[in-house]
DNA sequence: ACAAAAGTGTTATGGTTACACCCATGG
DNA sequence: CCATGGGTGTAACCATAACACTTTTGT
């Protein structure tokens, strides 16, 4: 009555926003196989540790990146007989979105950061099929919510806000004063009261999310 | 350096019609946990039999409900050490769509389509859970797609069509003008030629979806 | 005063909504 | 020839896009 159980893993494809790109986080493996191979980072579910495949993922994060809190969220399951040379696997892929300083400042030598389009032309497992869906995820998300509001440190100028969706979004550009209209009227983003970040011109009033978790909007932005 | 394995299932909610509403496919349980209870439609992964989660899917439609060719895509894995009675788990769900009589011929006895808004107070496992995912995931998809074409069968009118998204969207009443001109505008139906259903008026032109398989709009339906 | 970026207002356009109207058929 | 649902046309409305314009700051 009981079966062979598949190995059981959750990768997570670590987005992030690098000189204006989309990139993902590539960890160097340190056990076989594929050893030494830049990949996601991933590992066993444990089940004498984890409540669900959740917190697989963030105890993964934390351990692999050193990262505490991101946006985190499941992508889907990737699964079958090939994709890992050690057996019937099933891969609970998650999607996560972190502004890209804090990967640099706790990954160590370990991490890169690679353009979503210079992506290495292996990958071990099926990780460049994950990656695909997780950018795909991302870039579909964005068209009507907060989400790369993530790829940003806590508060932004509406400029800065501008720039992460024309980038997240492959857009040339967006204009800016619909741009502006758009996300004041949504309501999904506040001003700091009194601050403002002041370059050699009219400084800009500084933002944070009205919601500090991702808001949907009815609309495409 | 290995792990203990999770229990690993697939389930399926399995999305019909039924007399205009939204209704599941629950089957009676003939084994424990939950034995005589009603459950989604589902089993342990195969691995000798089945290539991936898909396969397992589509090879438990086909043994538990009879079924072999409907509307089918992951919706997300549920996990955890409490939702299964026999441990630390995964069910990778799946979202089927397919017309009720498909259901109905095939399943005999241990099948009961139950309305969305009157399920059991109780449900086994988190299927309560995985049922309203699927929902969601249905009602989300079908603003932008062919999806609701699914419940009905392969030749259908436009007021059939519209009446299938009204009762799947949960809207009153769509403007009978205006979809017919946007559902025409995106070209995913396609009249059958010469064929008309006749009732006591005037005889409505029969369509089928252009691509057999779902179409995504660039706008809302 | 000027350059540059922040921020506002105004108009044209195209999709959507609402509704009035015509068409085809059986009785 | 009438009732009924199928099917078409049109006008008001509203969100969006494009772009001109004003404001604020540092030098």
């Amino acid at each position: 009555m009981d079966f062979d159980r598949p190995i059981t893993t959750v990768d997570i494809v670590l987005l992030t926003l690098l000189e204006q790109r989309l990139a993902v986080a590539l960890y160097r493996r340190d056990r076989p196989p594929f050893d030494g191979e830049e990949a996601l980072p991933g590992g066993f579910v444990h089940v004498d540790e984890d409540a669900d495949l959740g917190a697989a993922a963030i105890r993964v994060l934390r351990i692999k990146a050193g990262l505490d809190f991101t946006y985190l969220e499941q992508l889907s399951t990737f699964s079958g007989r090939e994709r890992d040379p050690r057996g019937w696997s099933i891969s609970a892929a998650y999607l996560g979105v972190v502004p890209a300083d804090r990967i640099l400042r706790s990954g160590g030598r370990d991490v890169r950061l690679v353009d979503i389009d210079r992506l290495p032309a292996q990958l071990p497992f099926d990780h460049r099929r994950i990656i695909d869906a997780g950018v795909a995820r991302l870039r579909n998300k964005s068209v009507y919510s907060t989400l790369p509001a993530f790829l940003l440190p806590e508060e932004f100028t509406i400029a800065e806000l501008r720039q992460v969706y024309q980038a997240v979004l492959g857009v040339a550009r967006l204009d800016l004063a619909g741009f502006r209209k758009k996300i004041l009227d949504l309501r999904v983003i506040e001003p700091v009261e009194g601050k403002t970040r002041g370059g050699v011109h009219r400084p800009a009033q500084l933002y944070r999310l009205a919601d500090p978790s991702i808001a949907l909007f009815d609309r495409r932005i």
